[in-house]
Order: structure tokens, then sequence, then C-alpha cells
DNA sequence: CTGGTCCTTGACCCACGGGTCAGGGAGGTG
DNA sequence: CACCTCCCTGACCCGTGGGTCAAGGACCAG
């Protein structure tokens, strides 16, 4: 597979089935550690096959980091009521990440392989600079508007990311035996506590009721 | 190497030359990047000689985690005024953790590539276990005295212990050009303002001069 | 000088896993 | 029916890199 192929509805299945497998592989013994045969026999079908799909096993990996990639931002996106004030923008956005990371744990166990391969140390960064980037610029009217702490901008926007992606870490890794809507509510008090200005307004943000919003597939 | 070898001097000090471009060269390229092969050319050596010190390259990986995981906890003891309130210890130690990681930033990227081996994942969740048991205790006297806000012990220690490793990798990552040191104080205050009960304890707490301790060798 | 332990070498072995390929079926279209 | 594209197979090749080993040097104690 050097160029992109044409497939057809059966094979575009095929695809995902590869990808999947791959991705429950990945989460359950790391990247290097499986073997494209171990894809290919947990999907039912040849080696062979694996190539009429993916160049490689790094060109695998880097598709699934993107689709998964787009599918948080898109969860996030629902979640965030555009009308709300800043900090409880922010709220509504940890919130849904940390039930987003918690239903597709799989492939969040995945990205954390990223690290490994210095190959793909670029495009993670990437990606994190565009979550980075998306919380960056609600910080930025709430520092405007007197509601979040004066402090450097990516400095904050680093620790909401930061926050999000370590509970959901540790959620995935086993070490939080609790609802995820708990452990969701509990990071958006933090985050909250985090960045308010002072208490007042960190008791107003809290006090909002915020529904959890259902997961896209 | 089956059973514990005595060492000479000399031996010892080759030994240590092994892990020391180990860990350089698992920085630069990954842990399953790097070749037993490029071990022993950087350091110089024949191949065989590897399997005088260390089983395979797992056992000196896991040598080198110990070493460093020592040397993190040492450095927060004698960072943490033992006479302090609860929040300041947290701040200090906080601070201190920030500081030893930029300090040593090759072995706390090897720290990530723990992840991919599944087969390291309990031994790294233990190391973390330590850490988060540490910051729990005294979070659970801040809970007690009322200076820290009353919510799951250990939620609030996983927290810190979050922050600073997620700092610790945005800085390492070169996503932070700043001084060390403003890196640490402005980590210490998140973690002050994520705990504290209200903003006067908070106050208070941030308004002691936490020095700058050595990072030890 | 002798014997012993510790250290060092580099050629060698070989399993493993990536990537290839010739060939064959399946299914739609003219 | 013929034909073409897409899909699928599994044996095969081969580089890579982990791990071994027989042999030898360095250094010290007795």
């Amino acid at each position: 597979m050097t160029e992109d192929r044409r497939l057809t509805a059966q094979g575009q299945e095929r695809k995902e089935q590869l990808l999947d497998h791959a991705a429950t592989l990945f989460a359950e013994r790391g990247y290097s550690e499986t073997r494209i045969l171990d894809i290919v026999k947990a999907a039912g079908v040849a080696k062979g096959l694996f190539y009429w799909y993916f160049e490689n096993k790094e060109a695998l990996f880097r598709e699934l980091v993107e689709q998964n990639r787009f599918r948080l931002r898109r969860a996030q996106a629902t979640a965030i009521d555009p009308s709300a004030e800043p900090l409880l923008r922010l709220r509504q956005g940890a919130e849904a990440s940390v039930r987003y990371m918690a239903t597709y744990a799989n492939f969040f166990a995945l990205l954390e392989v990223e690290n490994l391969e210095k190959t793909f140390a670029d495009e993670r960064r990437k990606g994190t600079e565009v979550h980075t980037a998306d919380v960056s610029a609600i910080i930025k009217d709430g520092v405007a508007d007197g509601t979040i702490r004066d402090e450097p901008l990516d400095l904050l926007a680093y620790g909401v990311v930061g926050t999000v992606g370590y509970y959901g870490h540790f959620h995935r890794t086993g070490r939080m035996p609790m609802p995820v809507d708990d452990l969701a509510a509990f990071v958006g008090r933090w985050v909250v506590c985090s960045l308010a200005s002072d208490e007042e307004i960190a008791r107003r943000v809290l006090a909002v009721h915020v529904a959890a919003a259902p997961i896209p597939a």
C-alpha cells in the first residue's frame, strides 16, 4: 500500500477490523510488543492482507491516533455551552474529556505509548498543542474578565490539559475504583479551584449543574 | 549475570558507565529503539561485556528506574521542612520535584517509556504509589486541620503527583521556555490553589519564601 | 612464579518478525 | 461469458539484534 487505495464497503470494514484489533492488542501488551502477526490473527486474516491496507505498523498506529483525537475534540465541542462563562466552559470541557477518555480507555493507553518512539513525538506534540490552544482561548477570556487568576496563559492551559490527562491515566490504569461521572465531577471541581481568581467565583461556577452529555461514537 | 556479582571498583565504574550511556540513548531515541550494541559502542566496550553486568536490557532498565526514584525521593525529603504546615510542605515538595525532574530530564523521559512495556506497568505503579502515599500522608494532616479542601484523600494526592509530573513532562519536552525556578514556583502556586480550603490559607502559604534547595547528586 | 578471580573481547548462532510475492477466489460490469 | 479490480492467502526471504562462548589479558594474594 503505497498510495491511497479505493476501498469497497467490504474493504473499509476489514480495515476497521484491523484497526480495532490492533488498538486492543496495543492496549493489552503495548505497541512494540504487538506483532503484525498478532493483529492479523486476531482479525482472522492472513498476514499479507495487512499490507494491503497499511504500509506498515507505524502507519496503522498513526491512523489510530488521528481517528481518536478527532473524536475527542468533537466530544469536547458538543459538551461545551458556548454562551456560558469561561470557567464554566472549561469545567464542561474537562468533565467531557474525562468521560470520553474513560470510554475509549484503549485508545488513550495507546497515546501514552507514543512517547517511546521518538518518531511520534512531533505528531503527539501537535495534537496536544491543538488541545492546549482550545483551552488557552477560553482561559484568555477568563483572565480578561477577571474570573481567572492572572498567570501566564500557556502555563494555565497546560495545567488544565495535564490535569485531565493524568486523571484519565490514573483512572484508566485502575487506580480509581469509582464511577466515571464522580471522577469527572471531581476533576471539574479541581480545575475550577485551580483557576478561579477568588472563592466567590469558584462557588458560583461550581453551583451550576453540568449534565453528562452522551459520548458520540 | 544470573546472581549478584562481587564487583571491584573498576567493575562498579564500568557498570555506571553502561547505565549512563544507556540512559542517554534511551532518552534520545527511546527504549526499544536502542540496541544493546548501541549502548556498548557508546561506552566503547565489546558486546559480551554487557552480559557480565546485566542479565539483559530490561534488567538494566529496571536498575536505572530504581536508582532514579530513590534519588527523587531523597530530593523531596531534603526540601521539605518537617515543622512547616501541611500545605506548605506540599508546596516545598512539589517545587523540589519539578526542579529535580528538570535536572534529570533524561531519566524522566525514560520513565514515560515504561508505559509501553506492559511488563513494567506493575513496577511503575508501585513507584507512583510510594510517591502518592508520601503526598497522601501530608494531605491527611491538612484535611484534619481544615487547611485543605475536604475531598477524597487519594484523589487529591493523585492530583498533586499528576500536576508535578505533567509540568515536568511539558518542560522536559521543550514546551516551556522559561527558567526552571519560575516553573517550579508556578507549580507550587498551582498546587496550593488547588488544595487550599479557602483563599486566606492559600495567601498565607504563598507568602512564605521557599528557598531553592540544591539538588543532591 | 602460580593460581585465582575479575574483566574483556568479538566471532558466532539463531529465533523472530518485517516485508514480499506468486497465485487464487470473489464479485461486479460490459 | 469474459474481464477487471479488489480482496485474500501463506510460504518464503532475509536483516536484525538478543544472547552465548571460548579464549585471553589484568591484577592481586600467597
